[in-house]
DNA sequence: ACCTATTAATAATT
DNA sequence: TAATTATTAATAGGT
């Protein structure tokens, strides 16, 4: 329908494809837009020329991505619904999953406890029980090697010390300050040393992250 | 372009409505077919019928999907991506979240508690210690609420058990078991009740919700 | 962009 | 429904 027949093949020429592009689309979408009116349909086009520009056409009453959802559903179980159901699903299991372990932790807070049975309170009070001694016992195994670090850093000092002295020839200064001590501490190094932690304020810095509690609205429609 | 032309409005014969579609709808599809092969284009249709029924077209060498993606892309933040990557966020926030409430609650029970300095050593034990007497202090609430409550139930037994016996004429039967101690009991009840409930073996069941651990792959391409 | 000879699409009919 | 055909609509190539 020109002033010749054309092969159905792809224009080589750049120019004469880009108007030829641009004439035919334009035909079309007056033809989708006539059956729209016509015959009561519905239609969407997207087109992306051999440049990399798009067109898109949509029947008025619906928008594209209505059209999409519909074509989806009628395609039966497809392209990105299943995808968004998942994670919807994924989402709100989480977000049950992420309640529940909030209980629990605020339970073996010794908060919330009012919902519990006796049984349940028995099990969380042992249960809690034994989780003290292991943090006790942790406690103390880090306490005691810290103070075996510590006394060792001490004694390979004050080895340097000793065998600076000597090299130095005797010529020692006793308000140097160190003391020999080299058989080691008694016990109750340790227990100083606690005490003197127990100074610090007690801090658990941000271990749980309650802070994260907004609300999104995940609905595809 | 027919035997009449014809205005371009809804066609109100049903059955010249449908063939109507059926027509233009093979010229639509022919028309793109062309497009895609002179201009090197890549078309996507959908169409639906005033029936209801879809048809669609779409550019060899692509796909549907292919083609929303790319539309998605060229109109930027749009339609379906905006939810998608909302979704992503959210999910794998949510995923931290998880993750460092099971790992406080680990802590709380008193494992992984290497990675732990002594100042959290120090705040945890005290924190599960205070916890620990709260809910000893619920449990024995609840013991004796528990032991209240029977009580009262036993005393309206025996009272009920008098008075019945009043009424039928003071024909009692020693053998009928209650005893005589409207007085009420003491403390020792209450510690009888505990050790009896002891013997029922330590249960926390499903406080958690740990048995959630299956990865999602959720990437949309 | 516009023009127009020519082909292509299709409305009415069978 | 499917084919036919008179007629209108789309458009290729030229300006």
């Amino acid at each position: 329908m020109g002033r010749g027949k054309i092969e159905i093949k792809r224009i080589e020429n750049a120019t004469n494809r880009q108007v030829t592009y641009s004439k035919r689309r334009t035909g079309i979408m007056k033809k989708a837009r006539e059956l729209t009116v016509l015959c009561d349909a519905q239609v969407a086009i997207i087109m992306f020329s051999s440049t990399g520009k798009y067109h898109e056409f949509c029947s008025p009453g619906t928008d594209i991505k209505g059209i999409f959802d519909r074509y989806q559903q009628g395609i039966g179980t497809s392209l990105w619904i299943e995808q968004y159901e998942n994670m919807q699903r994924t989402l709100s299991h989480l977000k049950d999953i992420n309640r529940n372990l909030r209980t629990e932790i605020r339970q073996r807070m010794g908060e919330d406890l009012d919902g519990l049975e006796f049984d349940e309170l028995r099990g969380l009070e042992q249960n809690v029980d034994a989780a003290l001694k292991e943090v006790r016992h942790r406690k103390y195994h880090v306490i005691t090697t810290q103070t075996e670090t510590y006394k060792k850093k001490v004694k390979h000092s004050y080895e340097a010390y000793k065998n600076l002295q000597q090299e130095l020839g005797m010529r020692e200064d006793p308000s140097f300050g160190f003391v020999d001590n080299t058989g080691g501490w008694d016990g109750g190094a340790a227990a100083d040393m606690y005490a003197s932690f127990r100074v610090v304020p007690p801090s658990h810095p941000n271990l749980h992250g309650m802070a994260y509690g907004a609300s999104h609205d995940m609905r595809l429609g």
